[in-house]
DNA sequence: TCTGTAATTGCAAGCGCTTGCACTGCTTGG
DNA sequence: CCAAGCAGTGCAAGCGCTTGCAATTACAGA
């Protein structure tokens, strides 16, 4: 790399002070216009551009912001990436970049060093697996700091999810006005916050409408197991002796296992057996088979997640905020009215 | 945040010099023992930790490099977060952190901001839509660079690829090892260089068993049309007046448009017809029926890539070098012993 | 013409750290 | 007993930039 154009090659030349031209670069007022325009003529001559770490050191900020997600194969998942994209957007467009890292790559399992070392002015904690009581740090320090899709509910401090309540409640008031009263809800471990909000919506989606609550028509799975678990959770609602005519699968995993034991068993979606999913992808053709679903947002809550760092990072008021991004509903070609009992 | 503690802090209380305090902190020879260790007590007393923009500022080293993809999207492939995965397990084990950037997100088409602020000390550019002949400042700036999958052939620099013609030689190989001598390949376009590497490879295969070369029996397809285009190659190959017994499909997509129209036909595979894939995941399960396919190694291309590049950023020696990374043959259910003519 | 004020500019300190050089003792060999 | 040598330390400059303050200039109104 050739020698780098400072600020004081620029003053030199333009026979000003370094001060003047810092002001000049800086669109302060306290300059003269023509001054002004000679020294950026010189820089833009010298092809000049600024030092980040020189600026930092003094302005305390390093105009990037941290990213850390459970594990970086998380990526595969659409979800995730789709995340990434909110942040991206958000972020370059407001000139920020973006380090990423995992709590794999921690070996004290929370960038510290990262903040610590004043690399980042704030951080996009993703999907924590960890509470963040464990880090009792990240609430002394003032740091900024934004849990994303976090899993517990215990926590203070600005967090962005979707609404898992409303997708909830979508999905059975969908089901419900297709003529569907014995509705299968097929959900994860309901101490992780999402899927019990979820289920909430669920109950009341139903309460609404009146139809009593059958316990036995809410099977937990095990998202550890993955699609198994889906499939055995599928086997017992089939094996009910009044079997739901509708299925509300809450995960894409669930919903995969529980689709494989419907077929298994020979039933026809939506013939025997209407079948709503949660955030399957439109790609996901399923052997030709586009399952209906509720479909959460990921985009959106990055590009929430993100503008809601950068004001923190700007003014640093920390408001305990909190923000839910709807879900929709897409109907496709496995919810279909009721036509039998 | 409260007030950090620096060196001069560290400096005043042990009532040495901060050059003292730095040299003990950076195990410099030129201290005392005992110094040294009455300052670090204190510094750990008073949980010092280093202001990397400082540092930085004077070592000319960020301790962060770039990864640029073409977009972030791309992370979705499960080869791309491997490789991703690759890159941070090298980058974090060497104390360096990850920026990551996309084509998409640079105005500019190139992260050259980053290089030119400083922020980041090297850059690994995956897979790079834009042959680096658009970017003449790359070379002039003496910036460390690795290109990872680059697709064009034509580039000086240093770049890691997967050997793609041992991959074309090995999947032909296990082929007609199989008994089959009349092999379908389908390939991608053949001015991407993995392309044209993998079916001079089968080429190569070909010629050494002393199987003679029948172009009809290689579909070039369109990889912007995805399966679609697999699957029109694939009906080309079948409506052939002596069809393949063995495909060979030389990427994901490709192939599942291939297996498509495969089942389309009522063909099975492998009693039909065997089949080959190139990246076909294991979780890929394929309605039941796991393909065998070359697997790249995108966790080894990274994890080589980022070290090559971490070399050039230490001692800026750019040796002008290419490495190929070793494919290997997953044989899963899908090819099997020609039992037919 | 003189003073007050506002508009520009330069000076210098300093962000937190590293490092070449000079300086202090103290240990040696002669 | 003295000078040379050396380990250990402090001093100060400086990385590239910003910014409070002082200094300068210009220009108004009186």
């Amino acid at each position: 790399m050739k020698t780098t154009t400072t600020i004081k090659e620029i003053a030199r030349i333009a026979r000003v002070d370094k001060s003047t031209v810092s002001r000049a670069l800086n669109n302060s007022p306290l300059i003269n216009i023509k001054t002004k325009k000679k020294v950026l003529d010189i820089a833009s001559e010298l092809d000049y551009f600024p030092h980040s770490l020189a600026r930092g050191l003094i302005s305390h900020k390093s105009e990037t912001i941290g990213l850390i997600f459970p594990e970086l194969s998380f990526l595969k998942n659409p979800f995730y990436t789709d995340l990434l994209r909110g942040f991206e957007s958000v972020s370059t467009s407001n000139n920020y970049n973006m380090l990423i890292t995992s709590f794999l790559s921690e070996k004290d399992n929370f960038p510290f060093h990262l903040i610590r070392s004043r690399k980042i002015d704030g951080l996009l904690i993703v999907c924590s697996p960890y509470s963040l009581r464990t880090f009792p740090e990240l609430k002394h320090k003032e740091f900024p700091f934004i849990l994303v899709n976090h899993e517990a509910e215990d926590e203070t401090g600005c967090s962005v999810t979707s609404n898992d309540y409303q997708g909830g409640l979508m999905g059975i008031d969908h089901l419900i006005s297709l003529g569907h009263t014995r509705i299968g809800i097929i959900t994860g471990n309901l101490r992780c916050f999402a899927f019990s909000q979820r289920v909430q919506g669920c109950k009341t989606a139903l309460k609404m409408r009146k139809i009593p609550l059958n316990e036995k028509l809410i099977q937990t799975g095990n998202l550890e197991e993955g699609r198994q678990s889906g499939r055995e959770c599928m086997s017992r609602l089939l094996d009910l002796p009044f079997p739901p005519t509708a299925i509300f699968a809450l995960s894409y995993d669930l919903a995969m296992g529980a689709v494989q034991e419907i077929k298994y068993r020979r039933l026809h979606i939506p013939g025997d057996i209407s079948f709503l999913g949660y955030d399957i992808p439109e790609e996901d053709l399923n052997q030709g088979l586009p399952l209906s679903t509720i479909l959460q947002n990921p985009f959106q809550i990055g590009c929430v997640s993100c503008h809601m760092l950068l004001d923190l990072c700007r003014d640093n008021t920390i408001p305990d905020n909190h923000k839910d991004i709807p879900v929709e509903l897409a109907v496709r070609s496995t919810s279909s009215r009721k036509t039998w009992t």
